[in-house]
Parts: C-alpha cells; sequence; structure tokens
DNA sequence: TTTACTGCAAAGCATTTGCAGGGCG
DNA sequence: CGCCCTGCAAATGCTTTGCAGTAAA
C-alpha cells in the first residue's frame, strides 16, 4: 500500500476529480495551467503513472496513441467508430462484467483494479460513406 | 460491402489466420520477410487498416504503443498488468457482454464487429515488489 | 546531507503521410 | 491511358528518459 502522494500527484488527482470525465495528459497540461498549476509534462506522466499503479485512476487507450486518464469507478464502457474515432460512451445500470469479475479475483493471483469494456465497428455517418466509395 | 482485397491485403489478412494470434504489425513484417513474402511496413500498415474496417480482423492497443491484431473469430478477453504489461488471456466458455452487444446492435445506429474486454491491476509478482518498495 | 521529486530538452518509437515508380485493367 | 497499390523515406506526435537543479526529510 503506498502510503503518501507527491504533489504533483495531488494536483493530478485532484483536478482529475474536479473534472470529472476522460482527459489525456496533454489536456491535463493545458488545463493546469490555465488553473496556475503548471507542472512539467514529464511530470504529469510520472503522476499518471504513479495514481494508474495505485488504483486511484484509470486508463483507457485511442487508437491514434494517445491515453486517457480519468478516476476509477465511473463509464468504462464504449462504441468506437473505427473509421472517424468517435467514441460514445456506453451506461450500463448493470455491468455484466462485475461476475466475471469477481471470479477473477477470488483466483488470488491478479489484484483487479478496473476493466474496460469496448465495441468497435462503425456508426451510420461512416458506413453509409464506406458504401458509396465501394459502389 | 467491400468486393476485393488487394494483394497485400489477402496476404496480411492470410498471415494472420495461419499464426492464429495476436501480432503486431512490426512483427508481421518480420514474419513476412521470413516467408518470403516482404511487404514495405507502410504497407502493412494500410493492409490492416483496411482489414479492421471491413471487420475481418481485430485490434488491441497496448499502454506501450504496439497494436496487436488477430482474425475476428472469437473473443479474447485479458488480464493485463499495470507494472509488467504482462496480459494473459481470459478463456469464457460464454461470455457475458454478448446480451449488451446485440442489445446496442438493434439500435441500428452502429454496425458492431467485434468487442475487447480487458481487466487491469497487478500481477502477483509485481504486487509483491511493490509492497516492499513501500514497506 | 541524503534521498526523492521536478522540469527541460533530447531521445524513442510505433504509426502515418508524401511522393514517385509500377502494376493492372 | 488512367487509377490504384506499393515502397521508401521523411515527418508526426505521444510518451519516455537523462540529467541537473530543488525541495523535502
Amino acid at each position: 500500500m503506498k502510503s503518501q502522494l507527491t504533489r504533483s500527484q495531488n494536483i493530478v488527482l485532484k483536478l482529475l476529480k474536479q473534472l470529472n470525465r476522460e482527459i489525456s495528459a496533454q489536456e491535463l497540461y493545458v488545463e493546469l495551467r490555465k488553473a496556475n498549476l503548471s507542472l512539467g509534462l514529464a511530470t504529469i506522466y510520472r503522476a499518471l503513472d504513479a495514481l494508474k499503479l495505485h488504483g486511484a485512476i484509470q486508463a483507457r487507450l485511442l487508437s491514434n496513441g494517445e491515453t486517457l486518464y480519468t478516476t476509477a469507478q465511473q463509464d468504462r464502457h464504449h462504441l468506437t467508430c473505427l473509421q472517424c474515432g468517435t467514441s460514445i460512451p456506453i451506461q450500463d445500470e448493470d455491468c455484466p462484467v462485475h461476475a466475471l469479475e469477481e471470479q477473477l479475483q477470488q483466483s488470488g493471483k491478479f489484484e483487479i483494479f478496473y476493466h474496460t469494456l469496448e465495441f468497435f465497428g462503425l456508426c451510420s455517418p461512416c458506413r453509409l460513406e464506406q458504401s458509396h466509395s465501394n459502389s
């Protein structure tokens, strides 16, 4: 169990809680300067890394290479278009995965912090567009 | 519906089927040269992209920035360590997500090709290691 | 003083893009 | 002849790392 957070880890975590949405490291960098709490980009990455290892936040990777972070616990389900990259969150009252998660947890070999569930396909606009280009 | 695949798309798809495992673009590049079917890296990326859009293959993003590809047949769920990156596949006889997937599909607004489900946490070795460094 | 944290700038690296040569219809 | 596919090399962009200065214990 990690005892203390560093100054910058606290700043980052606090902002993530305030914003309460997915945000990239680069955006965090901008937001922090707006708030006159500037941190170096490297520091932000290091802070995010540490927080992630403590289970305080969760990450979602995007196909453009970015990573989005949020405080661990809400919406982690997404419907993402393979073409345009649009990603819409899905809110399930009851996540069908928790049972499995607990079962895996039971094995004791792995300590699970969170999971991500993402559906990939084509959104309507992109589907139309594609069928056009293929006569 | 896309009619024909290009030469390189066929080569890539065929190899993916043969290998029947997750593989990165860079590895594909190497495997293809071994097989005397060399393709340029850019071509491989373009082929993978096209195949993905046709729903022929699926992709999984790794935190190190790589993307792994497989032919889209079965569900691949993973248990991944946030520290060392080790990723072990989970085989579920019955995936608890299909019901949800069909339901989403029903809406008709999105054509779903596949989904990814991944659990993140710490594996035993990394968990121990971490508790040591924090007395 | 000894160790840990930060910031800056310099890599690192998978992926993407521009462009010219080639293949195919 | 014209269009699409390819490969090479250059460029992109997020993230990581080396290192020296600084704060904390």
